[in-house]
DNA sequence: GCCGTTTTCGGCCCGACTGTTTTCAGTCG
């Protein structure tokens, strides 16, 4: 059984406990406890081993003896009979906006309703209607709720969302009247997946603005239309909440917006032990309130370092800001090239010269080219016999552009077997190699785990491409014991790529951060098939400052020099 | 169920909006 199995466990447990009226804060225990274990960056099968699990945070005495029968015998009866006392249908009803586990209880004590069917067939009768605590409007919106859930019930891409949300900031920045505007949430903290818009602006006169947004063009349905909040639905079925306050609130509600929740809790917690009040609108005593003009006054006033969104997860920050202890986060500008870029040799769009001039343009110094191995036969991997003939070409290329310079690297299968699709003569050609896995998904984590490891254990094979193979929205990762393939990537000096396409944003920001711990380099990639999509390496960025890393963390910051230097090249 | 430089018991973040009420419960973030 695997962390993410535990966590989910772990978390319906919580959502049970409140279908059945428990105390909240119990079952409140259960989502914090998933979460930890989800968030855990190290190996829950060996922290169980050694009975350490106790260490984590939010894990007590009872949670401990639950996830360690969880993790030895593969089941938990207290989970069972919970879960068999309740219909499964109850859980999946809290799907609906604006059900909640009060809502759904009434549903199912009134009325007998035990599924998303028998639900949508009461409110078409007008049954939930009648209900005490329900109505006319709720019922309708339920039958709304329903079929939106037909419909999507989706996240989106961070790629995606950033895209949206700087339209409407666009269209909210031209109004009058608005003095700061910003968008918040998760997009702000920049995680791989986003459920919805949090849009903040600052202005003396709300009302027109509200008016204003929930007009736009991109609006197909409005959910609510107050003076300080309102959300619409967009026509892509994204939720979006605009909220509106003074200039003075507005840092407050910045922080607050931004959240994560968790993080905020314990901002709130650490205020209270300075007999303050933090929310969104004031950080205040019993007797004033403290001014601050941005978001570091509000850390400042706290005795905190200010803490960059992407790091506000509550794992560690806010310790971390109080002892001046936090990471310098890399930035964008750190970049000085890259190792992993697709050309017209396989399955790019572009030539070696096109993406090398993009590449130039976006101010790198050398540009990798990783063009795939030959068993990836559909995207038209390279023979060893093109391999010579690209190089050749690399060669005249070098001599001729200027301010760029090109490696000859390869983005070589991990054949299933662990072996890499290339002889070491041919091997031996290239500057560097790229070891990634695009076959045979299906095999058991044992043998991912050492096929992967056998790979990365070639004494050619700088770096390990797209750790799981997962596609964001679309499919899960392949199996594989990512602890384990971290500890010999530390062992053996292998760099582990942060393969920054929007899709892929692989490996994690939980697991980069595990791997600085262990000491592993990182280097952040584009997988780039077109000149266009050198533009990703802000989402590796992105990933990378989640995951805490520095400038020095990350292979591709190193001048080229020192990368030519390091690769035993002239 | 968890947790503790105020506590091993008694707290656990807090405000806006909606719909169903006639002063508030439930949901959401």
């Amino acid at each position: 059984m695997d962390k993410s199995r535990v966590a989910a466990i772990l978390d319906e447990i919580g959502t049970l406990l409140e279908l059945k009226g428990e105390n909240p804060f119990r079952a409140n225990a259960y989502h914090n406890a998933a979460r930890a274990i989800e968030q855990l960056e190290g190996n829950l099968e060996e922290l169980v081993a050694q009975k350490r699990l106790g260490e984590i945070k939010g894990i007590g005495e009872s949670m401990q003896e639950k996830i360690t029968t969880l993790m030895t015998t593969g089941r938990l009866p207290y989970y069972e009979e919970l879960r068999a006392s309740l219909p499964h249908g109850l859980v999946e009803m809290l799907r609906i906006p604006g059900l909640g586990p009060k809502k759904v209880k009434a549903l199912y004590d009134e009325l007998g309703i035990d599924s998303l069917e028998k639900l949508r067939t009461a409110c078409q009768s007008g049954r939930v209607a009648e209900l005490r605590g329900f109505g006319a409007k709720t019922q309708q919106k339920i039958l709304e709720g329903l079929q939106f859930l037909d419909q999507t019930g989706k996240r989106f891409l961070l790629s995606e969302a950033q895209e949206i949300a700087h339209r409407i900031l666009e269209h909210l920045r031209n109004l009058p009247g608005v003095l700061r505007s910003e968008v918040c949430g998760s997009l702000r903290r920049r995680k791989e997946t986003i459920g919805d818009l949090d849009v903040l602006v600052s202005s003396q006169d709300a009302g027109p603005i509200m008016d204003a947004f929930v007009r736009m063009p991109e609006v197909a349905q409005i959910v609510a239309h107050g003076t300080t909040k309102s959300s619409v639905v967009l026509e892509n079925g994204m939720n979006c909440d605009l909220r509106v306050v003074s200039d003075e609130q507005f840092p407050f509600a910045l922080h607050y917006f931004t959240g994560s929740k968790e993080h905020n809790i314990a901002m709130r917690a650490r205020a209270q032990s300075y007999g303050l009040k933090l929310n969104e609108y004031e950080l205040a005593g019993p007797k004033r309130s403290i001014p601050c003009k941005d978001e570091a006054d509000i850390f400042k006033a706290l005795d905190l370092d200010y803490i960059p969104p992407e790091l506000r997860e509550n794992t560690g920050e806010i310790e971390a800001a109080a002892a001046h202890q936090l990471p310098d986060l890399i930035e964008v500008g750190d970049l000085r090239g890259t190792f992993h870029v697709h050309t017209d040799w396989s399955d790019g769009a572009a030539s070696l010269e096109e993406m090398a001039l993009a590449a130039k343009k976006l101010g790198l110094k050398y540009l990798g080219i990783a063009d795939h191995s030959p068993s990836l036969t559909v995207a038209n991997g390279l023979s060893p016999e093109r391999v010579r003939r690209q190089h050749a070409e690399i060669d005249a290329l070098n001599q001729r552009l200027k301010g760029i310079r090109l490696l000859k690297g390869t983005e070589c299968d991990i054949l299933p077997d662990g072996q890499l699709d290339y002889d070491d003569k041919v091997l031996a050609s290239f500057d560097y190699v790229v070891a990634s896995v695009h076959s045979h998904f299906n095999q058991s984590q044992e043998e991912m785990t050492r096929r992967i490891v056998r790979a990365l254990m070639h004494p050619k094979v700088l770096m390990l491409g797209h750790a799981t193979g997962r596609l964001l929205l679309r499919r899960e990762g392949y199996k594989v014991d990512l602890d384990q393939i971290l500890r010999v990537a530390a062992e053996q000096g292998k760099i582990i790529e942060i393969n920054a396409n929007p899709y892929r944003l692989d490996l994690d920001w939980i697991h980069c951060k595990h791997a600085k711990s262990l000491g592993v380099m990182l280097v952040i990639n584009p997988d780039a098939h077109a000149p266009s999509e050198l533009k990703f390496l802000p989402f590796g960025i992105d990933v990378a400052r989640r995951g805490w890393l520095t400038k020095k963390d990350v292979l591709n910051t190193l001048p080229l020099s020192q990368v030519l230097r390091r690769l035993g090249v002239r």
